[in-house]
RNA sequence: GGGGUCGUAGCUCAGUUUGGUUAGAGCGCCAGUCUGUCACACUGGAGGCCGCGAGUUCGAGCCUCGUCGGCCCCGCCA
């Protein structure tokens, strides 16, 4: 088809083009027939430009542009003027184009929605029209800070001496950790390739190979339920460094993530951040992935009501438990139907239930207060600093679980009483460390790397190894903004003596481990230099930068919490002849 | 694997509580009028498998069961 070629976009004409001649090519957003004048809106990637057609001395234009409707692609020739009335709420708005000539290049059937900014269509029908849906200019948003994010990735990391190296994506089955998905070989009929969980081996075997400094942009697939912040497969920035110790990542880290601040969103983020044992983000926080923004932190009365006449309490600290309280400060004057829904909420997370007490005009109102005796409540007072107008909710349990259940309170009480809203201009970049190397998985009734099994333990807890594995700390720590973990690393073990140990801890016998991570252990043994690394989330990065809540804003193509894919039906079916040739039957 | 919630016009929703005449609104769309609009305005009009399938009933958008799909959450995500 033949059209004649834009000088311009959309978007840059200023009054300082007056008296142009200048071709456009866009979409139509709005046609405006005044009768004796008429307005067309044409959109791009750049922006919005008025053209305006004057009926009565341009017949034959007129006539032709009432074929015009929204979405069709054009272009526009005509000579840019000042406008009568200016619309200041657009770059474009001093000028305008007088059309001279224009041609239909593609009409548009109707859209099931309007090409708008704000608009109220459901998520379904968005993704089942994903290529209209990016058209919108709030949606294009999102991707240029998404190209921002992969400028500076590119430059910071350039200018730090790394290398970018791509990772294969057909690779081994790596079963420890998320689901694999599975390609099946078709040369080797019931063998199949892994996606990337992620590049982690290769990053390290880099090192190995003397790579020293590698980073790269890279897709990861993990084959498990999805969530507002997850996706089926994500985007990581991944790298991995030689002869350092935890702070030369760390301090890698700040760096590009004050680079990428500045660079995107001008603000300054002070470095280094914040630290927090991940000990001490559980007891104070109920979470190991925190949002400083604001307080609400949580106190421990295990010691007050050990010995309490109250049952629950003291049963549950005497069985190795704990009682920790959350003072949702000003939130007496909640419900009982309120306190119900807290209470709800609190079960999700395994709570049997919550008790509470409020304090108002100075008296006590707590179904529990009956059993605690003055002392106690003097105490408890004292520790939660609760004041006039305040809740206190009390959560029994076993200690990680105690924690989670108030830390998710604690979001909960900031939703409601507006902080979370006061607070959303700001960032609090923080970095939780100390984790334990080991975590008890209860379903499989065996320890499991709370990191992965590469994680190098702490010098100081190597000897816990033999005896004490569970108290063991590992060198691995996580970047939180705003209360959303952005990424996580470690330093690596770099001897296989320890990496042999590690995965005798988690259950592997030599044969089984020799078996799935051979090819590391032997690499192991031609020199390996100390190293370690990070895999910083590009997708929530992206969203920490634009403010939205979900993840698929910021993927041009994102699957939804099912895992489809509306736009082109994937999963689909295969043809029978696929499957015979990669050697699969289907089981019903 | 489990829980919650939603599915009615092209889009967003009301109607479902208590089954009962012809299922409504706003936006969009179509037609007409209109010379400075920019979410143009005004007048008129068209537009429905009430997600799908069974069942209960004289009668189902509304009740029951199943199923498909969206969103959120728990588990899961080394």
């Amino acid at each position: 088809m033949n059209f004649q070629k834009r000088t311009n976009t959309c978007g840059e004409l200023r009054k300082e083009d007056a008296g142009r001649n200048v071709t456009l090519n866009g979409w139509v957003a709005t046609v405006r027939d005044l009768g004796g004048l008429i307005f067309i809106d044409l959109r791009d990637r750049y922006g919005i430009t008025q053209l305006v057609i004057h009926p009565e001395t341009q017949t034959e234009l007129a006539e032709r542009s009432k074929e015009i409707k929204s979405e069709f692609v054009i272009w526009a020739n005509g000579n840019v003027r000042m406008r009568e009335n200016p619309n200041p709420n657009i770059p474009t708005g001093l000028i305008e184009i007088r059309l001279e000539d224009f041609g239909i290049i593609n009409k548009a059937e109707l859209p099931p929605f309007e090409i708008i900014d704000e608009i109220g269509t459901s998520e379904e029908i968005k993704l089942k029209y994903r290529y209209l849906d990016l058209r919108r200019h709030s949606m294009q948003r999102y991707f240029i800070t998404r190209n921002q994010v992969y400028q500076v990735v590119h430059k910071y990391f350039n200018e730090n001496n790394f290398l970018e190296v791509e990772t294969p994506f057909l690779m081994k089955s790596t079963p420890e950790g998320a689901r694999d998905y599975l390609v099946p070989s078709r040369i080797y009929k019931g063998r199949f390739y892994a996606l990337p969980q992620s590049p982690q081996l290769y990053k390290q075997i880099l090192m190995m190979s003397g790579f020293d400094r590698y980073v790269q942009i890279v897709k990861c697939f993990r084959d498990e339920d999805l969530r507002s912040d997850r996706q089926p497969e994500f985007t990581q920035i991944d790298l991995e460094m030689s002869f350092v110790e935890r702070e030369d990542i760390i301090s890698i880290a700040e760096g590009f993530y004050s680079r990428l601040w500045k660079e995107v969103l001008g603000i300054e983020v002070k470095t280094p951040f914040l630290r927090m044992s991940y000990n001490d983000a559980m007891n104070n926080y109920g979470s190991d992935k925190p949002d400083l923004r604001f307080g609400l932190e949580l106190t421990d009365v295990s010691d007050i009501v050990k010995n309490s006449g109250f049952k629950v309490f003291s049963d549950t600290v005497n069985a190795g438990g704990v009682v920790k309280v959350l003072n949702a400060k000003g939130c007496a004057e909640f419900s009982r139907k309120k306190i119900d829904e807290l209470t709800e909420l609190a079960k999700k997370y395994g709570a049997k239930g919550i008790a509470w007490l409020k304090l108002i005009d100075g008296e006590i109102n707590s179904p529990i207060s009956k059993f605690l005796n003055e002392n106690e409540i003097e105490q408890i007072k004292r520790i939660t600093s609760i004041e006039n107008g305040d809740l206190l909710l009390f959560s029994s349990d076993k200690w990680a679980r105690a924690c989670t259940i108030l830390g998710a309170l604690r979001l909960e009480v900031a939703k409601q009483t507006g902080l979370i809203e006061s607070v959303k201009n700001k960032f609090s970049f923080l970095w939780v460390l100390d984790f334990p190397l080991l975590d008890f998985d209860e379903e499989s009734q065996r320890y499991v790397a709370m990191h992965h099994p590469f994680t190098s333990p702490m010098d100081e807890d190597i000897h816990l190894l033999d005896s004490e594995s569970s108290k063991a700390r590992a060198k691995a720590y996580d970047i939180v903004i705003n209360g959303a973990e952005v990424g996580g690393g470690s330093i690596r073990i770099h001897n296989r003596d320890i990496q042999e140990k590690m995965f005798k801890l988690l259950g592997m016998s030599n044969e089984e481990a020799e078996l799935k991570f051979g090819f590391l252990l032997d690499a192991l043994k031609y020199g390996a230099p100390p190293h370690g690394g990070i895999a910083l989330g590009l997708d929530r990065t992206v969203m920490t930068l634009t403010g939205t809540d979900n993840i698929r804003d910021v993927i041009a193509f994102p699957k939804t919490t099912s895992g489809l894919s509306l736009m082109d039906g994937a999963p689909s079916n295969v043809d029978e002849t696929q499957l015979k040739e990669l050697g699969l039957k289907i089981i019903e």
